[in-house]
DNA sequence: AATTTATTGTTAATTAATTAACAGCAAAAG
DNA sequence: CTTTTGCTGTTAATTAATTAACAATAAATT
């Protein structure tokens, strides 16, 4: 799978590969060695044609009858997924959701890594949250700077938000995952990415409502 | 804007209908009135078009020049999203996550709310967070019928996803949302989200890698 | 009072995402 | 050895979501 092609996978499919390697992870944990399209189907609660066509878009084929090789697919999606070297990400704020998110994180893949944390509480700084140190938030820029970290997420309380984003953006990161409810602008050249857990909720509630 | 309506209302225009409430309530704080489509189009990333779009899907009309009335839009919106009678919430798992999201949600929205925490900790059982208080797993049945509880979030530790997803279901909750990154099943009287930060970071990573 | 400007509301066009349809074929069954 | 079965890979069709285009018009400007 050449570069040139990975960038035209459409937005959808990237989710979904990510998803699919979690999925093969735990199949794979389990001691499967091949699965069917309509078995990653039934787990990602999609149909077995888009698991199929999601596979052609990234080049590899399965064994007929036998279904896919679980190492060879883990192996491929990580070729697509992953940067060759590491990629170094910071979180900012270490309330309940940034330690969840820490905690959660840590050791999960290989090729990407929670390098630094940050907030303001004295408390805090120089605490190891899951074997990640915590600065204080006017460290940011060196510690991105020296640490080579190319992504930020962002759960400090809203009202910091902006703050926080400019500070960011300030230091050259390349990717933004925002966990607060304030909405951000950011310059093109940096990625971003915003989940709001309200909205999710309000879905549910609101599906539930009509049923 | 009446029930029939509603119904067809696209997936998407439901999230953004949730977001743009958000953002008229912040511009409400701040003193504004009105407000136009293309100034929500910049707080929400998207374009104008597509809010204007939103906004006639759901049968409202602005003011030539002068825009859309704020107070009027988000009690419209209300309309469509929220149930007339409080829906209620649980909460499975009081870790870091599950603190932080009652921490963010209590008193959010009227028409919402989180009824009962849930966990097996007996530090955390009898204890309350931002007012919610939190029982003993086993007694999840019965508080959701006590309390008419109809959506739950599940916040455990990923192993036990399966377990509560399922003592939810027997419960006869309508609405689930899961954070856990392992997918569950359900039957199709019951509606499913589910949201896992990984694919977040690894959709910002491929994005910044290929950037 | 006429003209320009800025904005809404809506239809049409386009693009993105999903689903249907089915050919091809290896393995299993007869 | 022939037929059936069950799965893959892919093209074509469909549906969903977004964007373009523009008429209508109130307010601002000349």
């Amino acid at each position: 799978m050449d570069k040139r092609k990975m960038k035209y996978l459409p937005h959808k499919t990237i989710e979904r590969l990510s998803q699919y390697r979690r999925a093969l992870l735990l199949c794979q944990a389990n001691g499967k060695t091949h699965i069917f399209s309509h078995e990653i189907a039934t787990i990602q609660h999609i149909t077995a044609v888009q698991v199929r066509r999601d596979i052609m878009l990234i080049g590899y084929t399965g064994t007929l009858r036998k279904g896919y090789n679980i190492a060879d697919m883990i192996s491929l999606i990580g070729k697509i997924l992953d940067s060759e070297k590491v990629q170094n990400i910071a979180i900012i704020g270490m309330g309940n959701l940034g330690v969840a998110i820490t905690k959660y994180f840590s050791g999960k893949r290989t090729k990407l890594e929670i390098a630094a944390a940050f907030d303001v509480n004295p408390v805090k700084i120089g605490k190891k949250y899951s074997g990640v140190e915590c600065y204080h938030i006017n460290q940011i820029i060196k510690i991105i700077k020296e640490k080579d970290i190319s992504i930020g997420i962002i759960t400090v309380p809203s009202t910091e938000t902006i703050i926080i984003k400019n500070i960011l953006v300030k230091s050259g990161i390349k990717g933004i995952l925002n966990y607060t409810p304030k909405p951000v602008n950011v310059p093109d050249d940096v990625y971003l990415e915003e989940y709001d857990m309200t909205t999710s909720l309000e879905k549910v509630a609101f599906f539930v409502k009509m049923h």
